[in-house]
Parts: structure tokens; sequence; C-alpha cells
DNA sequence: GTTGAGCGTT
């Protein structure tokens, strides 16, 4: 998904670079100098605009590490049961890679004032007669798609 | 088909 974005940015940083290369000798400045300004520019200006958008947007996504989950529940049960509490971003069980019968355990990502009230809400609570176990994940990389 | 503390996948 990130991929294919960054390969875009790369291209139109070159249009944009090749565009001013052009234009800069008529005008009477380096060319050189222009295209590596707008370059970097181009570059940078998707990450910029991306930073302005996260701080602007107060839905922080949380991740909420849930365990001593039963092992016939699914991924719906948990998201309606964590929906309750707030607009559930992604419920991820985790099961075995081999075998993918389900570890018991799973993640799910909320906005963060809702994450805490589900958290508070289901944390030591039944469900489907197992005593749920809802604590904040770890930091773990979101996606590792950052290229450098 | 089983089990029971834990922190993970494109």
């Amino acid at each position: 998904m990130k991929s294919p974005q960054v390969l875009t940015v790369i291209i139109v940083a070159v249009v944009f670079a090749l565009i001013g290369y052009f234009i800069a000798g008529p005008i009477g400045v380096d060319p050189a100098t222009v295209a590596v300004s707008i370059f970097i520019g181009a570059l940078l200006a998707p990450f910029i605009s991306k930073k302005e958008v996260e701080s602007s947007k107060s839905d922080e996504v949380k991740t909420l590490y849930v365990g001593n989950l039963p092992y016939r529940a699914n991924e719906a049960s948990v998201r309606s049961l964590f929906s309750e509490y707030g607009n559930v971003h992604s419920v991820r069980l985790m099961k075995d890679k081999h075998t993918g019968k389900r570890r018991g355990f799973g993640f799910v990502e909320m906005s963060e004032r809702d994450s805490e009230a589900a958290i508070s809400a289901l944390n030591d609570t039944e469900f489907q007669q197992r005593t749920l176990k809802v604590r904040e994940a770890k930091d773990r990389p979101e996606r590792t798609d950052e290229a450098v």
C-alpha cells in the first residue's frame, strides 16, 4: 500500500525536478540547484503534510492486547464486544502459523480514549466463561515501510 | 478434537 505511494512521490519529484531544470536556464538560475531543491522539496512535502494530518486528526489509534481469550472466540465477537466501548479500527486474533489454531490472545486497535474506556470496562471481566485480560499492547512498529 | 501464560502480522 505504501510502496506504490513512495514510488509515486519519487516519480513526481523527479518530474518536477526535470521541469524546474529545463525552465531554470531561460530564467537565469542554476538548473542543477533548482532541480535538487525541487526534488528534495517534493520528497519532503508528503511527509510534512502527513505529520500535519496526523497531529490535526485526534484519532490516535492505540493497540490493545487482549489475553485469556476463549479458543472458540472469533474476531467478530471480539470486535462486537469492544465496539460497545468505542470505534474498533481492527481486530487481530493471533493464530499459530503452522496449525492455524487460535492462541488465545489478540490485538484490538481503537482510538486512545475509547481504548482506555474499553480497558477499564473489559479488563478482568468475563467473556464466554473466560476472564479477559485487556491491557495496552507493547510498542510495535505498525508498518515497516519506512524506506530510506 | 486437546491446551491456558503470554505481546504480534502484511
